[in-house]
RNA sequence: GGGGGAAUGUCCCGAGCGGCAAAGGGGGCGGACUGUAAAUCCGCUGGCUUAGCCUUCGCAGGUUCGAGUCCUGCUUCCCCCA
């Protein structure tokens, strides 16, 4: 690995230093380019949810500190690929998304990288690209022709990828079999195009990488590298960015930007140093006060990850905002009107709103029944007093001096209830 | 083409003599303890207008007072023989 070397430019520094590196087909080969200002890399991303997740963050950082040492970044929409569908790291098919569904999908998606990235024309600025503009104009006569073959089935078939599914004696059928094809291909275009030589993408992507590379060198495009990140798990083996509502999702309009900062305020102690170093920029001396601190103190650092990878992705504002939501109601217990607040109906509240639905109503249990069940094991809070009785209904006087009604389940979870 | 297996609580794995809302895990949620951490312990983990009612065991029928469990057909997956 990276261990013995001793890279010479700053993006590669800084990506050893920060534990962005997990393999590279060629350090010194990358190295140079980017000490030379010439480093032009991409990460491709599949248009498979509205949103991007926690999961690829640490690949946008990537094309970050390319951009902030000096390379070009290219952020490239699997337009094209997701119509094919990734089998890398899959034990099984991924349902077929329709071209609607894509399409929607990259406007998602599209939104989070003009927060990281500066795009435009100039040597250093970031372009967006998308795999579907040449994919699906390709004909298969003429693509198997110049490209195919120069892939080996039987070099296809010991990828990690291919030989799991055949070991496991798992379906993998000959669509997805084809995208690592397209993958490679995509680098020899985006190549072509923008004199891309370097492609980064989370480790499970090193087999398709490496074939790209490959298919470069036999179709012509000269040298080309790759460079993949470490598959992030939490100090206790989860898979980062899931919680029980679903993914860490970047666009705010799937997560609140409260939610988001609870996410790292949340980080489990031996977590905080290494998402210091992945999520932040913040120096590294800084880094190393900040997960030294001991015991308690470590909140501090913890506070300071969350708010700096806040601001990141939704500006300081709205991390400051977030913080001080978040002081007002762990540290002083005050109700702080900048909670997530769900409208509804004054009608509905007159009529005497019985607490259950009020707790699913804010979107803080799935169903009647669960209210119940956390209800009888103290678990729902009204303005901050235990629910004991599940027959209550809301009323007027439940409104607090804001006009709003404070639903809590745990001690982490909040909502604001406002009739208007 | 022939023979043999498998599909279970829509998060996952997985038991299930014809009386079953269905054992047990994992994961998740809540409680206690803490520092909005981890570890540990406890509870919960189909829906509803909750003394009751409704819907679940691949799909569709059948036998039965009663079917996840038995029978028939179908779908999908796996194994063996050709």
């Amino acid at each position: 690995m990276s261990t013995d070397f001793q890279p010479k430019s700053d993006f590669l520094a800084i990506l050893k230093e920060r534990g962005y590196i997990h393999q590279c087909s060629d350090f010194a080969g990358v190295d140079d380019k980017a000490k030379a200002g010439e480093l032009i890399a991409y990460i491709g991303f599949d248009a498979t949810a509205s949103s991007l997740h926690i999961g690829s963050l640490l690949q946008i950082m990537m094309l970050r500190w390319l951009q902030k040492t000096g390379g070009k970044p290219i952020p490239l929409m699997g337009g094209g690929t997701t119509q094919v569908g990734d089998p890398s790291g899959r034990d099984e098919s991924r349902k077929l998304l329709t071209l609607d569904q894509i399409e929607a999908n990259k406007t998602g998606i599209r939104q989070v990288f003009t927060k990281f990235l500066t795009f435009g024309d100039g040597k250093t600025d970031a372009v967006m690209s998308d795999n579907a503009e040449w994919l699906t104009a390709l004909n298969y006569i003429h693509f198997l022709r110049d490209v195919g073959r120069h892939f080996s089935v039987n070099r296809m078939l010991s990828m990690d990828s291919v030989k799991m599914r055949l070991d496991r004696e798992q379906e993998l059928s000959f669509i997805e079999f084809n995208y690592m094809c397209l993958q490679s291909y995509d680098f020899v275009e985006l190549n072509k195009r923008y004199g891309i030589t370097l492609q980064m993408g989370g480790s499970d992507q090193w087999g398709n990488i490496v074939m790209g590379i490959d298919l470069g060198r036999r179709m012509g495009t000269g040298q080309l590298y790759g460079l993949t990140s470490p598959l992030l798990t939490t100090a206790s083996g989860a898979k980062m960015g899931k919680t029980a509502s679903g993914a860490v999702w970047l666009n705010s309009d799937m997560l609140p930007v409260y939610d988001y900062w609870q996410y790292w305020r949340n980080t489990e102690d031996a977590d905080v140093g290494r998402f210091l170093r992945l999520f932040t920029e913040l120096p590294m001396d800084e880094i190393h006060r900040l997960e030294n601190l001991g015991g308690a103190e470590i909140n501090e650092a913890k506070k300071m990850l969350a708010n700096e990878a806040t601001a990141m992705l939704h500006g300081r504002e709205g991390a400051d905002h977030a913080a001080e939501t978040a002081r007002k109601t762990f540290e002083e217990g005050v109700l702080s009107i900048a909670l997530p607040t769900i409208e509804l109906p004054l009608a509905d509240y007159a009529s005497g709103m019985g607490v259950l639905s009020a707790f699913v109503k804010a979107g803080l249990v799935a169903s009647t029944g669960e209210a119940r069940r956390q209800i009888k094991g103290g678990g729902l809070r009204l303005n901050d007093a235990v629910v004991t009785d599940e027959r209550a209904t809301l009323s007027a006087s439940d409104l607090t001096s804001e006009g709003v009604v404070k639903l809590s389940m745990g001690k982490k979870k909040h909502v604001l209830l406002k009739p208007v």
